[in-house]
DNA sequence: TCTGGGGTCCTAGGACCC
DNA sequence: TCTGGGGTCCTAGGACCC
């Protein structure tokens, strides 16, 4: 098998310039939910050394000093912006597997084409530009891993090869293994550099060296595998189908720090309501949740409760996930304490059409009807037009900021943009 | 004052079984 | 003083990714 692999160049910084050309050639960044850190740079705001997780109240300066531009993060627009993207990568392979919002793999060849790897690698980055707008590089080898090493080296070396490296040949990667660091590495943090330093390996080339018995007793079967894919095996299992989804977090932080019950209840109860809502759309159920709430890590002694409870039969009513989230914070609310966070985690996910019912339990025959019509007028009218009495109404300060959002250009029929 | 959100995979260790 | 062997299942927590 041969892979490649796509990445869009700063995504999320891309995707606003695409609507609004006032954002060239200006330094941008994209903040993360509640407009706290910076999560995207353009090239400009870069090279003024602004890092991934810089959080803005440390950025204030540098900011108005040269004019950056802010936006806050409008996954709508970019989440549309994958879906394009993915489409015209699947008018090139029979296999594309969207790996993250702004990555896909695609098995080669390239089809249609007649061209080798590398040439047909640049007409679908073309393709991309052309028909969605967005600059890509790629990432080409006979494994995921070595694809994913390929692309850094693409971003590496883009103003010389153009956005494209091919690792099939064996000799060029001996060449640029021995320069390429090994915490660079897809699947290589800062924990396990740590313990590969003691071992004298330090670039791609040690790693690849390191027979594979070692690696796993450094790391685990993981890092075995890594090891072995760097030397061209593939070791991860064919996918054919994509897979399930297994968990699912709806988590925010407040916009303003919560201190009372009562908001605390209905944040809980926003986010175990939109999770629910999450999986319906995916047509699976949930058998577990977990709810937490606490203060920021960053004052002393900060609150930190964490709740946990099997939710049987297997569902994704909103009445019973709300009601047991709802629980949940009563027995986690501590008075006098500051709150900053709070989320939902639905887990052991199950396809909705042969539940495992509950011996004990009638199911209710009215749900399916009622919690499609509820998922249709929301979709219809606007999220959380039909909501329950525990959440509360309107938006609240505990609701999370994005106050320089971005219009949903491409996916609100009121928000396209207008040309004169 | 202000520091993101959402995933997957693996292992160790406890509880339990015969 | 001495106290088996071989399993499964579950959970918490760590590590990694974007």
């Amino acid at each position: 098998m041969s892979w490649a692999i796509v990445d869009v160049a700063n995504f999320y910084v891309s995707s606003e310039r695409l609507f609004d050309p006032s954002l060239r050639r200006v330094p941008v960044i994209v903040l993360s939910n509640n407009d706290g850190c910076a999560i995207a740079r353009s090239e400009e705001a870069k090279a003024l050394h602004i890092k991934m997780g810089d959080p803005v109240f440390k950025l204030r300066d540098t900011i108005r000093r040269h004019g950056i531009q802010l936006r806050s993060s409008n996954y709508e627009l970019y989440a549309d912006l994958n879906r394009r993207f993915n489409a015209v990568i699947g008018e090139h392979s029979d296999l594309v597997e969207i790996y993250s919002i702004d990555e896909s793999f695609f098995r080669l060849p390239v089809l249609g084409s007649g061209l080798g790897d590398v040439a047909g690698a640049h007409r679908v980055r073309e393709a991309i530009l052309r028909n969605v707008g967005l600059p890509t590089r790629i990432g080409l080898g006979p494994t995921r891993t070595l694809s994913k090493v390929a692309n850094a080296l693409a971003k590496a070396t883009e103003k010389v090869w153009g956005g494209v490296v091919d690792l099939h040949d064996v000799e060029l990667r001996d060449r640029l293994f021995q320069m390429w660091p090994v915490d660079e590495v897809w699947g290589i943090g800062r924990a396990l550099a740590g313990r590969l330093r003691p071992l004298g390996v330090r670039t791609t080339a040690d790693l690849a060296a390191l027979p594979p018995a070692v690696a796993r007793d450094v790391g685990t079967v993981v890092l075995e595998r890594l090891v072995r894919e760097l030397g061209g095996t593939e070791c991860d299992d064919f996918r054919p189908e994509p897979e399930k989804l297994k968990a699912t977090a709806v988590t925010r932080m407040f916009g303003e720090p919560v201190r009372d019950l009562e908001p605390l209840r209905q944040a809980m109860a926003r986010r175990a309501w939109r999770a629910a809502e999450k999986i319906r759309a995916q047509g699976l159920l949930a058998s577990r949740i977990i709810g937490f709430a606490h203060g920021s890590r960053y004052r002393p002694d900060p609150p930190n409760a964490t709740r946990s409870a099997r939710l049987s039969p297997a569902t994704n009513d909103p009445r019973a996930i709300v009601g047991m989230a709802s629980r949940m914070v009563e027995s986690m609310f501590e008075e006098g304490r500051i709150y900053t966070k709070c989320g939902v985690l639905l887990e052991e996910l199950t396809a909705d059409t042969a539940p495992q019912g509950d011996l004990f339990a009638a199911a209710d025959p009215k749900a399916p009807a009622l919690l499609s019509a509820i998922d249709g007028l929301n979709a219809r009218f606007g999220r959380e037009t039909v909501s329950l009495a525990v959440q509360g109404r309107g938006a609240r300060t505990f609701d999370t900021k994005r106050s320089m959002k971005s219009p949903a250009w491409t996916t609100r029929i009121a928000e396209i943009p207008i040309a004169r």
